[in-house]
DNA sequence: CATACTTCTGACCGTGGGGTCAGAAAAAAG
DNA sequence: CTTTTTTCTGACCCCACGGTCAGAAGTATG
């Protein structure tokens, strides 16, 4: 009965619906990037792909399947990066840099990316009764993992004592903002603005400050 | 002739006129707040303040005066909260610790405006033809006067060798990232988060480490 | 009460958004 | 060359938005 359908979109697609989804997700991107979700409508995001919006409609539920998709994709490649950078270092110090690292290099190779991982935060996708939905957006889990990081730095002695969560937060926002200001003045060195981002959170978690003498946490 | 309407407008506003505006002011920025611009439409405001769409039209020449007055507003109160705690402090050093608690002390007493103040960042206005338009939002001179603050530690020879563009983001897309944690989880305590925000920029930046040893005032 | 002016409402308009659908066009299968 | 299935289009629906406007309601001032 109707099964061939769901089963088929399910599991096996066909190789042009793979393409399609391939190229409307990376056209969504592009709009993304290039107008903000706002106006990243479908027949903008269509159009970009030479194509009928209701071609959009017809690979995916709705508009909410293609930026979840989108995201995903992105969300993956991030991971990837990351999974790949920040093995093999031998201390949480250097982790971190290669943490910072790897963020604003995946930002200075996808710079497509950025505004869409921005911007995603922030969009709400309208809850509720009508229309998009799609993603609740934990940006409270977006730097767990650097939170849990960071306590592993200071389990392991080499960070001083603070709030984990709130650092995780701050390095995360710095990043961002840098990245951000970085998409406005594209003729400034990100790498650099990276190395700064090193530097500054080196000196500002290290147990003992990068100095020759003693240790003891200064103020507060 | 028609000079009596716009020199009025100009000039000289009623009570009753002032105080709506003021009131449908406040109905926007908390919609916003709540809603987020996407879906603070003239409806949403005008039924908060009780009261029909129209109004809205008759004080306004627009949704764009509405949301602009109210960033005006917004800011200008932060503006002048700036003022007052920045003034006299002996250091550069401390200066900056007044600045981070200035921030944050802000959006503590005033949560109403962080969500305002943070997406009016991204929020496009939908240039150009048709409908909104308020507000280019230059980002770039969000942290144009930290910069200053920062070059002029530097000068000082109270910091260390940094790009201070870069750094200004950085500080600031901390300082606006933990508040964004704050909102998420209002129980946590933003006053503290500040103070992690305090002591890891003043570890950061200071040109000697802060040790025990010389003068130099420590924090605050 | 009448007049004139301010303030407000409710219906209305045009635009643009997401989503649906019948049927054309293109591919595959026979 | 048919038949069948996949893919695509264009017209259409509904809804929310920002904005306009004629006229009601209110408020002074004669």
């Amino acid at each position: 009965m109707g099964s061939e359908k769901s089963l088929r979109s399910q599991k096996e697609r066909t190789f042009i619906e793979e393409a399609r989804r391939a190229q409307i997700v990376t056209c969504a991107i592009e709009v993304i990037s290039e107008f903000g979700y706002r106006k990243a409508s479908l027949v903008r995001i269509a159009e970009r792909a030479g194509v009928s919006k209701g071609v959009i409609l017809y690979h995916f539920t709705g508009k909410g399947e293609v930026i979840e998709t989108a995201l995903g994709q992105i969300y993956a490649a991030l991971g990837a990066r990351f999974e790949q950078e920040l093995a093999d270092h031998p201390d949480v110090r250097s982790t971190l840099a290669a943490y910072i690292r790897a963020l604003v290099g995946y930002m200075r190779d996808n710079p497509t990316h950025v505004r869409v991982i921005a911007e995603a935060a922030t969009y709400d996708g309208g809850s509720a009764e009508a229309g998009d939905s799609f993603d609740p957006g934990d940006a409270g889990a977006r730097w767990r993992s650097l939170a849990d990081l960071l306590r592993a730095g200071q389990a392991a002695g080499e960070f001083r004592d603070f709030d984990a969560r709130v650092l995780a937060q701050a390095i995360g926002g710095a990043i961002d903002a840098v990245i951000a200001g970085w998409l406005e003045e594209p003729d400034t060195d990100l790498t650099e603005a990276g190395e700064q981002l090193v530097t500054t959170f080196d000196r500002a978690l290290v147990a003992v400050p990068p100095t020759t003498d003693s240790g003891s946490t200064p103020c507060q």
